[in-house]
DNA sequence: ATGTCACCTATTAGGTGA
């Protein structure tokens, strides 16, 4: 089964552009995050034309997730439970024997922000809801965009952001605490020390700049674990592709037995 | 060069969020 998770930035924007790819990748499972677009806005004739269903938890203009997947794929929670005011941001289903979770976290804007103890509070609140929905010993992925930059390593400056917003100490605990729940960085698994990110600025040409963080991740219970055979981060999408415009993010993808 | 992009409301231009 191939899994994967990508911030797509705008669904109405992107469509074509997640199309090709899906037809390149030919994934089972995908996680979409930041879809911008009401539930009634979804393209789902377009998604089945693919051979995809889509489960969605939208809002307009801002936000939003959704589970594209071959197989049918039951919804078992939409919304995190307490902060449905911050916005449509995590979704739920049981599809091929995992229980699939993709999220986007609150960015924060600054540590200053009013958004910000807002943020550290959903990183709680996501990891008591593992503690209460979820089993650490079943097959269990948790994936999206998280907005913390875990360790340095993860990001391209560390001397010019520590303690700033993604690589404050504060929000690296709290996601450290989702991954304690029982939960592994599928990335890490293959490859502990290489700096490799996810999602370069569209500014200043951070890409070709090689200025990037590492934010979006597919994260597994042992059980999955297990199973991993291989994990990439997909930078070719995070170029244009045939004159169409890429999200900010790349799309990160794992293969389990 | 905060040099981009997507969304909104709406006086095809400016504001907001990332």
């Amino acid at each position: 089964m191939r899994v994967a998770t990508w911030n797509v930035n705008g669904l109405r924007a992107r469509l074509d552009f997640v199309l090709h790819w899906l037809r390149d990748r030919r994934p089972d499972v995908v996680g979409l995050q930041e879809l911008k677009l009401a539930d009634e806005q979804f393209p789902h004739e377009v998604f089945a034309q693919e051979g995809y269903r889509a489960a969605v938890h939208g809002q307009k203009s801002w936000n939003g997730v959704a589970v594209l997947s071959r197989e049918e794929a039951a919804v078992t929670r939409r919304g995190l439970p307490g902060e449905e005011e911050f916005g449509a941001r995590l979704l739920t289903v049981d599809v091929g024997g995992i229980s699939f979770t993709t999220v986007y976290a609150p960015n924060g804007k600054s540590i200053e922000h009013a958004d910000y103890p807002r943020k550290l509070r959903w990183l709680e609140s996501l990891r008591a809801h593992f503690d209460s929905a979820h089993d650490p010993s079943g097959p269990v992925v948790l994936c999206g965009d998280f907005n913390v930059v875990p360790r340095p390593i993860d990001g391209w400056n560390e001397e010019l952001h520590a303690g700033l917003i993604f690589h404050s100490e504060d929000e690296r605990r709290r996601y450290r605490a989702v991954l304690d729940w029982g939960f592994s960085d599928l990335f890490r698994e293959f490859y502990p020390d290489e700096r490799k990110f996810s999602w370069w600025d569209y500014r200043g040409g951070a890409f070709h700049l090689k200025r990037g963080l590492r934010i979006d991740f597919l994260l597994g219970a042992q059980a999955v674990v297990k199973r991993l055979k291989s994990v990439e981060i997909d930078r070719e999408y995070r170029k244009k592709k045939a004159g169409l415009t890429a999200s900010d993010h790349a799309p990160v993808i794992a293969d389990i037995e």
